[in-house]
DNA sequence: AGGCCTCCCTGCGCGC
DNA sequence: TGCGCGCAGGGAGGCC
């Protein structure tokens, strides 16, 4: 799915056309995406107006005038996109150069003066919650450190870490700990930090935290300046493909030479996931 | 309790 | 060219 520079272009590509729209009609294709839609979802969204897109971790989260909030999660191949409306007529920012199947259009939701939003989820491991607004806090009690914050730094990952057998790698991607880090940028800061996969987490010191949390935001901001990364599915609101994936150094270049050291580039599993490293760069 | 594995779903690319 | 297999950015739940 996308992590969390590609669902804050997202959020980044949707605001500018959505806060203030009020909702007019909800259509819903099927009744679950990866867990059963909320009930009387569309009663309860029709008639609302959306008055801020936020984001908290890989959640993007829709806050509306009656004091509800839909949380989404894009899962792998969620996508939203904006037909109609000022959107359309402003190729600049919201063409939509790779039209998805409407087979995997699942939601519709429709705004005054023919906008309407769409998500689309082809593996359906994306879904949808809602919350009224005072609940909000309780729903994401057990969710992780945003990694941009100024509140994570050197000091807060050495204090995550500590005790931790488990390898830092599978440590990064826990989202009750660090919220918004998956399986890319982890390979891609640990690349940056020269710290292998494998290592303990709480057997780094004090100083490769420092460096590993300064690699973790200069990944994710590059990548967000850079629309984030596109594989197969991901797309921003508009339908453009992000371009951070030119920049991978490790991720999916197993057998390709280092681009510090020539040596080649691994791939192994860990945690059902597959990790890229350079085994002599990363100690 | 912590950490690993499996599974949810569809589509695509690669090798035979 | 055609088919089958493995794999894909996530995360919840279950098991050891």
């Amino acid at each position: 799915m996308p992590e969390l520079p590609e669902v804050e272009t997202v959020r980044r590509g949707l605001a500018p056309y959505l806060e203030g729209a009020k909702i007019a009609r909800v259509t819903l294709r099927r009744k679950d995406l990866r867990f059963p839609l909320p009930a009387s979802f569309s009663k309860r969204l029709t008639g609302a107006r959306i008055t801020k897109i936020g984001r908290r971790a890989k959640y993007l989260l829709f806050h509306l005038s009656n004091d509800l909030v839909l949380l989404s999660h894009l899962g792998m191949s969620g996508r939203f996109r904006i037909e109609g409306g000022k959107a359309a007529n402003n190729p600049g920012a919201f063409y939509d150069d790779t039209p998805a199947s409407t087979r995997h259009d699942h939601v519709l939701i429709e705004f005054d003066a023919k906008k309407r939003l769409i998500y689309n989820d082809t593996r359906r491991f994306g879904f949808m919650e809602l919350f009224a607004k005072n609940e909000l806090t309780k729903r994401f009690v057990n969710m992780g450190i945003e990694p941009l914050s100024n509140e994570f730094n050197g000091h807060a990952l050495y204090a995550l870490c500590k005790g931790k057998k488990a390898p830092i790698k599978t440590t990064l991607l826990d989202q009750g700990l660090i919220a918004g880090i998956g399986n890319i940028y982890a390979c891609e800061a640990l690349y940056l930090a020269k710290i292998s996969p494998k290592k303990p987490a709480g057997k780094l010191k004090r100083e490769e935290t420092r460096l590993l949390s300064a690699a973790i935001k200069k990944i994710l901001k590059k990548a967000l300046k850079l629309g984030g990364s596109t594989l197969r599915d991901f797309h921003d609101a508009g339908g453009t493909a992000g371009r951070f994936q030119h920049e991978f150094c490790v991720y999916g270049r197993a057998g390709k030479p280092c681009l510090r050291c020539g040596s080649l580039i691994k791939c192994f599993t860990q945690a059902g996931r597959s990790t890229f490293y350079c085994p002599n760069c990363q100690r």
